[in-house]
DNA sequence: CTCCCCTGCTCTGTGTACAAGCTAAGGAAG
DNA sequence: CTTCCTTAGCTTGTACACAGAGCAGGGGAG
């Protein structure tokens, strides 16, 4: 949209995704004008980008605030995301035109940072991950995307990477590289279930890392 | 939020979707503003909650014109919403809250009205039906309902039921008795399977409707 | 001592003014 | 006659100012 609302939403986002902002942080507008050098206009803007995004709850007479995710909400949200990206893989597997190579290149790309996860790497392994997971969406449809956006890129899924061990990132990269496969030979059925696997399994992972005793 | 934004945002709403508002047409701040007797700031707001509705398009300097339905976004738009509200519906069923009673009290309202289509009952069926809608996706969770506005009330379903014939409406009013009857049993299975049925009848009424000849 | 009311402050909601960018139309040159 | 450049108009993006609604803190009365 604009270029001041658009710099200042995707600071905020990132903000947000990568827990530097506390849930339940209140985001006064003029604070937030003040700490990025505009005025208030565009933070409202921004703030409202935030809200559509579902990463802020804004009341009418007191502002924003950065959203708290309770344990129902994440199991929920695995189960969306293994619905919704089961639905795209299918979609993408039949119909949707995709560049093979260039997914593969992805999980080419992913697999070289195995080695060190602890490092930077682990940003760089989220990052890839999203765009490989985004082609999927935007193959699969045009309405697609956009229903996702809410679902992708939640704060935890952030921390995500971070706290894999080397045997569940090999089976995630695996997943992607059987994924590929998948898509390639055209078997949306066989596309779907990878997918909700691989979702799955990530949300199996989150589970224990956020509640180690179980439930 | 505000007062002024959210009762533009609304007004607009029903204008884009009662077709009203042509798709592609261009919606000026200023038009808009003085047409609604406000300032240019709250419907600025007003089109960005449109647009994070998935109603208009807003393009960075050029501002936000009514979204153009083609007819492959009315096809995966019919295929998302057998997906997730046959998720809702299994979700409601199995371990949802819902009021019964009032499921079975809009079903006898919306009966009600099945003799009459072609006068104003059609507006209040649609309402009736919404309403019994949101009450499923309510029941499934927090973060489902939110997901699905975008997806709901687009442009067509506005007019769907002033061209359903007497027939589709009594099978539209059995399948809503049939999933009323599901969710009591708390069969989710069923539940599902009625509602993915019931989705799917209404886009291929819709599909007839636009498409005469079929494809 | 406790509870209620009042007052002051803070923050959002809205109005308005200015600046910047895009579009399109008109004129001049090849 | 065609094409490119320039300029003018329109529309959005941003800054700033004011008004109104909550909320908290303090003071007074019971």
């Amino acid at each position: 949209m604009s270029q001041s609302a658009t710099r200042v939403h995707a600071e905020l986002r990132g903000e947000i995704l990568g827990g530097r902002c506390a849930p339940g942080a209140r985001l006064r507008e003029e604070e937030v004008a003040e700490r990025f050098g505009v005025s208030r206009t565009p933070v409202r803007e921004a703030l409202r980008r935030l809200e559509a995004d579902g990463l802020v709850v804004v009341t009418p007479r007191r502002g924003a605030e950065v959203v708290r995710w309770r344990d129902d909400d994440i199991a929920e949200l695995v189960e969306l995301r293994a619905l919704l990206e089961g639905h795209a893989a299918r979609r993408a597997a039949i119909g949707g035109d995709l560049d093979l190579v260039a997914l593969g290149d992805l999980c080419t790309r992913m697999e070289a940072h195995a080695a060190d996860v602890d490092g930077r790497a682990a940003d760089e392994i989220t990052r890839l991950n999203m765009e490989l997971h985004r082609a999927v969406h935007r193959a699969a449809g045009r309405l697609l995307p956009d229903l996702l956006v809410r679902l992708i890129d939640v704060p935890v899924v952030r921390r995500t990477f971070h706290t894999y061990t080397e045997a569940e990132l090999r089976r995630s990269f695996g997943q992607h590289r059987e994924l590929v496969e998948a898509l390639a030979a055209g078997d949306g059925d066989w596309a779907a279930a990878v997918m909700q696997a691989h979702i799955r399994a990530a949300g199996a992972t989150l589970r224990s890392t956020r509640d180690p005793g179980g439930r």
